[in-house]
DNA sequence: TTCATTTTTTGACATAAGTCAATGCCGCCC
DNA sequence: GGGCGGCATTGACTTATGTCAAAAAATGAA
C-alpha cells in the first residue's frame, strides 16, 4: 500500500497529519476496484466505512420513485466520499456508483474512529471535510432554488475553470447528461441552452471540451441567474 | 451560566457529553442577546466562533444579486448553527438573522479547538452532528430537485406533524412567506398551492394552524412529488 | 471498416411556477 | 376607533423547463 503514501497524505481528510499516522491510516485501508457503473453502495445501506477515491469518478446521486437522479456531487481522485454515515451511526443518505472504471481505498469504520480517539488530529480535519461538504450543499441549494439553469450552468463552467487553472478551455470530463443531472435539468435543456450561449458568443461547444469565449458574461449571468439576461445582449 | 446547563447537555451537538465537559463548554461560552430582525453574521465574514440558540428565531439565508433570500435553515433554542467555518477555516457560508427577539450563546473558535484537542470524545460528537446535518442537504437537494413544490410542502407538513408529535392539527410558527422561502418558491405560489390541496380536502389552513385532513394523501404526494398526481383524486 | 448501441440534438407541445398588479385581511400603534 | 403597514390572496399573463418523439451524431465492439 506505500504506493498511496502521497496520495492519503495531500488528501484534505489527512493532510498536515505526521508520517506515522500516515503509516497507520495506510495499514487501515483496503484496496477496491470497480467497473464502470457498478454501484459501490446504495441509499439505506449501513456505513462501515468510508472511501477515498484512488483513480477514476465515483457519482453520489439520489432517485426519484419515477427513476430520474439527481447527482449530488462527483469525485475524482483524493477525494473522500461515504463519511456521512461513519459519524451519524445511520445509512447512506444516497447512492454511489462509478462513472468510469475506479478504484478506491476503503476505510473500516471502526479503525477510523480508534484513529480518531487516539488523534484528535485527524478528528479536526475531519470536521472541517464536513463542514466544507455542508458549504458545498449551501451553495447548490442556493443555485437550485435562486438560480435558473443557464446560471447554474455558468456557475458549474467558472468553477471548472478555476479547479483545472484555466482561462479558456474546460474539460467537462463527464457526459453532457451526467452534467444535466448534476445542474438538477435534462438532457434536453442542457443541451438547448449550450446552444443558445454558444449563439451569444459566450461559449465554443466542441464535444466535453468548451471553450469560454465571453468570462464576464458568464459571471453576470452565474450571479444573476437569469436567461432573460443573456437574452438581451 | 449554570441556568444554561441544560440546553447544552441536551443540544445535538453535546449530546451525551459527560457533566464535567459541559461544565468547561459553560465557562466559555458568552451570553449574545438580538433584537427582532437584528444581523448575527454576514456570508464573508470571518467565524472565529459559533452559536447555540437559547430563545427565539435565527434564520440562515443566502441573498442573490437582486435581493431575494433563500433561507436555508431556521434555528430555535437549543439548536447550533455558524459552526462550518469553525473548522474549515474559512469565511460563513451564509447570512444568518434573528427573526424574533433572540438569545444565544457564543463559542469562541480558540476554546473549542482546545477543548477538542484535550477531548476527543466532544469532537466525535460534533462529526456526528455535522454529519446528521449533510443528510438533511442530502434530503433537501432531491426536494428541490425532484419534487415539486406541492410535493415539498407535503413533505415539510409531514415533517412537522411528526417533529410536534401531533397527529391533527400542526403549527407553522413561521409566516407564509418564510415557508415559501423555505420551499424554494415565493408566497403567491404557496397560496394557491395551499388552497388548491384544502380543495382537495387534504388540508384545512386557519392562518398559522393547519389540519392535516388526508395524512396518507399527503405522504403519496411528498413521495411522488407530482401535482399531477393531485389533480387526479 | 461496419454495425449496433448510446448519447446528443432538434422540434412540437404541455405545464408548473414566476411576474406584475390589485385587492383583501388583520394586527398594531397613535 | 380609525388608519397604517405588513401579510396573504386572487387574477391575468409570461416563460422556463419538462415531456414525448424522432433524427442525428458519436462511441465502441466485432
Amino acid at each position: 500500500m506505500k504506493k498511496y503514501f502521497k496520495l492519503i497524505s495531500e488528501t484534505i481528510l489527512f493532510s498536515g497529519l505526521p508520517d506515522h499516522h500516515i503509516e497507520k491510516l495506510l495499514k487501515i485501508a483496503r484496496e477496491k476496484d470497480f467497473n464502470k457503473n457498478e454501484l459501490i453502495f446504495s441509499e439505506g445501506d449501513n456505513g462501515d466505512g468510508f472511501y477515498i477515491n484512488v483513480e477514476g469518478l465515483v457519482k453520489i446521486f439520489k432517485l426519484s420513485l419515477e427513476g430520474k437522479e439527481q447527482i449530488l456531487h462527483i469525485f475524482g481522485p483524493g477525494e473522500p466520499y461515504g463519511e456521512v454515515p461513519v459519524f451519524s451511526g445511520k445509512t447512506f443518505p444516497a447512492n454511489a456508483e462509478t462513472i468510469s472504471k475506479c478504484r478506491s481505498l476503503f476505510f473500516p469504520r471502526k479503525s477510523i474512529v480508534n484513529l480518531i480517539t487516539q488523534n484528535p488530529s485527524i478528528a479536526l480535519n475531519m470536521l472541517a471535510v464536513l463542514s466544507l461538504r455542508l458549504r458545498q450543499f449551501t451553495v447548490q441549494v442556493e443555485n437550485l432554488s435562486l438560480k435558473e439553469v443557464p446560471g447554474r450552468l455558468a456557475a458549474y463552467l467558472l468553477m471548472l475553470s478555476i479547479e483545472q487553472d484555466k482561462i479558456d478551455t474546460i474539460n467537462l470530463n463527464i457526459s453532457k447528461s451526467q452534467l444535466a443531472s448534476l445542474l438538477g435539468t435534462i438532457p434536453e435543456t442542457l443541451s438547448r441552452i449550450l446552444s443558445k450561449m454558444a449563439g451569444q458568443g459566450l461559449i465554443d461547444v466542441q464535444g466535453r471540451k468548451i471553450k469560454l469565449l465571453d468570462t464576464e458574461g458568464l459571471e453576470m449571468l452565474a450571479q444573476t441567474g437569469r436567461i432573460a439576461d443573456i437574452e438581451k445582449l
